[in-house]
DNA sequence: CTCGCCGTTGACACCGGTTTCCTAACGCTT
DNA sequence: AAGCGTTAGGAAACCGGTGTCAACGGCGAG
């Protein structure tokens, strides 16, 4: 193969069009099929012809046509992000944490937002996994928690990585968050701030963090001799309105909690403003502890005590084992990473003063 | 066509698979072409073959591979959102809005983000573009300024919408926002409060809006009489931090400003902690306004006063000008919506206090 | 009655890859 | 030197759609 062969074969290149890998075969003198072995790095190929065909693909800067190779594969090179989580905040930060791990590696990523209180939601996401022949799927809560849903997935044969603060499946397809652990912490923060009448404002039912983060909070609390006060329990929906509602109401009773841990930071801040529209000064008055630890939870005044989860992480992790599950790695014998969350302090909770 | 014949014919699919539009074609008695042309919606279908063929296409529960279409129509049916905002909160407030308008549509959204201060963006955005064939792309600012850019789309004769300050294109490519505008009702409210030394904090360089918010404020000003001190012009770079660092440096000027005007509202929220830190109250020692009124600026403390800029709204227009110039509608006979900001007052900007 | 047109439809090639199956050539053994 | 397994590489079918173009039947016109 000289430069003058090239030169000659691009010429009878169409010039608006990519090169096919008709045109690399031709030119590199093999057959597509020689072409194809090349592409996906099949060992039945000759060092020697490897490098010819590889020259040429180089030289015409051929790239494989996505469609025609996943209608072969049937399989598209699209990495789904589906997600319910009703927190703007968390879902680009797990999103930017999926595009970290996805960047060059060829795939993209397909973002799909959905309601869990649709009836057809299965029927929906069924038809976009299959329509798009997706390559993967990430499952952030609460939808990496319906088993219906799995259940498809599994069916149409799409690898999958779920994120949950339990483990619910087998280790190379789950991402696990202790949230059990970090709400643990929280609790045993504000018992050793002296607290004692503390307030929770959980996520919705749906979500199995809000249970998980209930029940640290209630066992670390129990460790420390301090009981829950259930009136002082409150339901949120992990938005700031819901913060927003749930504080009113927690801080009309009397008396009133000293503290309060939220689900997770939008509703903090939503404790924020009626504590402001009340008149109480955090953390003078009340003591204010979230969950997630947003990057908004330092740009707020008093910068917010919350137990940090490292959603960024969380997306490109969750995101590497969909590769790893790729190379062929079999799911059930990869290792499970647990999240663990810690406790930032900050400046929304002190001590109680007598 | 009876139940039984379906019946019979349902039997004859391998039970794992899809149906495919050659199954749609021997049960319906007609070629393959003719399902197509049902498919496509094409005038030259007699009506009774097309009630037929739908019929069989509902009971099967047809629906075509979007890789085998995309291959055959040389397009994918995937709208890429491609964005180097830093601020994430615009990025998934546009996002949302791009989601809402490509609901129902058949199209998928791919979001990549990029860095113009990448030399090789335009191959990136080439070989993103190409390689997936896309249906159209969205473009906020500002990636939606660059140039170069731009002409790889329209070689590559991929459909785009442009989102700026200025328009730059044809008025079917672009949604503009009228930032002078905006820009100047701030100016205008600053003044009307009294202020004279108004500090600015601009956008980068690279982002239009930052001359055309900074050019609204100035003539406004001028218009009632103030002149905007250079001294107090600073420039950040859409983020928190760089929100802090220009009010750091505004801050400690002699005599310093007594209202600061930011170019977006994550910068203000910088100009917040830099204030308390500086032990300087809020609006009482230092007014505040900011630009976008993203959801925050209302759950922050004081409740920022801010331009609003629709930018869900905006993120849906965009789409639905893509749609419709899949319509076929000529780009250039379309409409040019002009999107006009308003000034939210809120409480962080007060009249001056002698 | 024949021609030509129009609205419909189908046969066949094609989009750009992969998979299946087969052959030719090579190196080794006996 | 013949026999045989192994490996590199090719021809053709296939993935599931769309484009081209010719053919068909029914109609009014000549």
């Amino acid at each position: 193969m000289t430069d003058d062969d090239i030169a000659t074969a691009r010429g009878g290149l169409k010039p608006g069009k990519r090169p096919t890998i008709n045109d690399v075969a031709r030119i590199a003198g093999v057959s597509k099929k020689t072409v194809s072995r090349v592409i996906n790095q099949s060992p039945f190929v000759r060092e020697e012809t490897r490098v010819k065909v590889s020259a040429v693909i180089d030289e015409l800067g051929f790239t494989p046509d996505v469609q025609a190779r996943g209608l072969a594969f049937r399989r598209s090179f699209l990495v789904g992000l589906i997600y319910d989580n009703p927190s703007p905040n968390y879902v680009v930060n797990m999103q930017q944490g999926v595009l970290d791990a996805l960047r060059g590696s060829g795939l993209e990523l397909v973002v799909h937002p959905c309601d869990r209180a649709n009836p057809n939601l299965v029927a929906e996401i069924r038809a976009f996994v299959e329509r798009q022949k997706l390559f993967g799927v990430i499952l952030p809560p609460s939808v990496s928690e319906d088993e219906a849903v799995i259940a498809v997935l599994r069916e149409l044969d799409c690898p999958y990585v779920r994120i949950a603060s339990v483990s619910l499946d087998e280790p190379g397809r789950m991402l696990v968050t202790n949230d059990h652990l970090g709400a643990a912490e929280a609790g045993r923060h504000l018992a050793d701030l002296g607290h004692r009448r503390i307030g929770f404002i959980s996520g919705p039912a749906l979500f199995r963090s809000s249970a998980q983060r209930g029940g640290g909070l209630r066992g670390a609390l129990a460790e420390k001799g301090v009981a829950l006060d259930e009136r002082y329990v409150a339901q949120g929906a992990y938005t700031f309105e819901s913060g927003v509602e749930a504080a009113r109401s927690l801080l009309a009773l009397d008396p009133r909690p000293t503290a309060i841990f939220t689900g997770n930071d939008e509703m903090a801040l939503g404790v924020f403003k009626v504590a402001r529209d009340m008149g109480l000064e955090i953390p003078r008055d009340l003591s204010v502890v979230g969950y997630d630890d947003l990057p908004m939870a330092s740009r707020v005044w008093p910068n917010l005590t919350s137990v940090r989860l490292p959603i960024r992480d969380m997306g490109r992790m969750a995101a590497e084992k969909l590769l790893a599950s790729m190379r062929g790695l079999d799911p059930a014998k990869l290792d499970q990473p647990e999240v663990r969350p810690s406790l930032v302090v900050r400046d929304s909770a002190t001590a109680l003063t007598a």
